[in-house]
DNA sequence: TTGACAGATGCAATAGACTTGCATATACTA
DNA sequence: TAGTATATGCAAGTCTATTGCATCTGTCAA
């Protein structure tokens, strides 16, 4: 008899934050679980959409709402008009955006816990989070041009 | 006789750019220069109105837009609706925002440049700036709380 | 299984940051 | 000082996001 393995899936996700588990909502978490990059409202409604799923703007910016506050997943302020969201399941990390594509890569283990210290002893500021992204040009865009 | 210093005032500052010298702007970059943290277009509205100068706010985002441009002032997104503006000049440095008291502080001689380095090396991403601010309670707020 | 109800959704109105078109006004150059 | 390129004000419009309200639907208890 196979060992029993906790099947945390979008439902269960749900419920342990009090939330419904709507359709609606369960086809945006899988969603943004898929994505390899944080996504907006509108390509989140249309990812919906051709699952057959037709949403308000309102009521997804409500999901996104309800899902930061419960973390379970994290706005991303990519210095464009609209907020991102990706899954918090993924570890911190930061953004590398190519300005000349728009491509949008992860990048993690950047120790930046190493300057926070650094701030805390020169400047007495507690640091409790950070925002950082990185914008410049990515492999393919330097041949290019 | 003394050395004759290269006075370089907001006139000159705008003339350089190739921008007419109104008294809108000589006074948005006064504000900006004097501010020691970036400002929002309605704070800079009112600081003009302070100095006896109406301005519609059309106007006032066209002026940060063409000073951004020349590369007069720089933007600044702390995670807001707005975006902030601050005179270019002042070395670049990163912010500290005070989640309680909102207070804005700066922080220079962040050795971000190693993680750069490191980022160019590993992922290929060739970095042509970043964006970096804490979050987090200021000396005074900590000791409040 | 069902029925009640808290919470979710759609729709429409609203808010706020920012942009744009156009007519007028003003800084700069010759 | 006159002519022109540019800046400004005003009004309308765009885009992201929020909110009020009526309706609908998961969920839980019976």
């Amino acid at each position: 008899m196979p060992i029993q393995i906790k099947q945390h899936d979008c439902k269960t996700e749900l419920r342990e934050a009090d939330l419904k588990a709507t359709p609606a909502r369960l086809a945006a978490l899988k969603v943004l679980e898929a994505s390899n990059k944080p996504l907006d409202v509108a390509t989140i409604r249309l990812e919906l959409k051709r699952s057959g799923i037709n949403t308000d703007p309102a009521t997804v910016f409500r999901m996104m709402n309800s899902f930061s506050d419960k973390g379970i997943v994290r706005g991303v302020n990519l210095q464009e008009s609209k907020l991102r969201y990706e899954h918090a399941a993924k570890k911190e990390h930061h953004h590398l955006l190519c300005q000349s594509c728009s491509a949008i890569e992860d990048i993690s283990d950047c120790n930046i816990n190493a300057l926070e210290k650094g701030i805390e002893k020169k400047k007495g500021f507690l640091v409790k989070s950070h925002a950082l992204e990185f914008y410049g040009l990515c492999q393919k865009c330097q041949k290019i041009n």
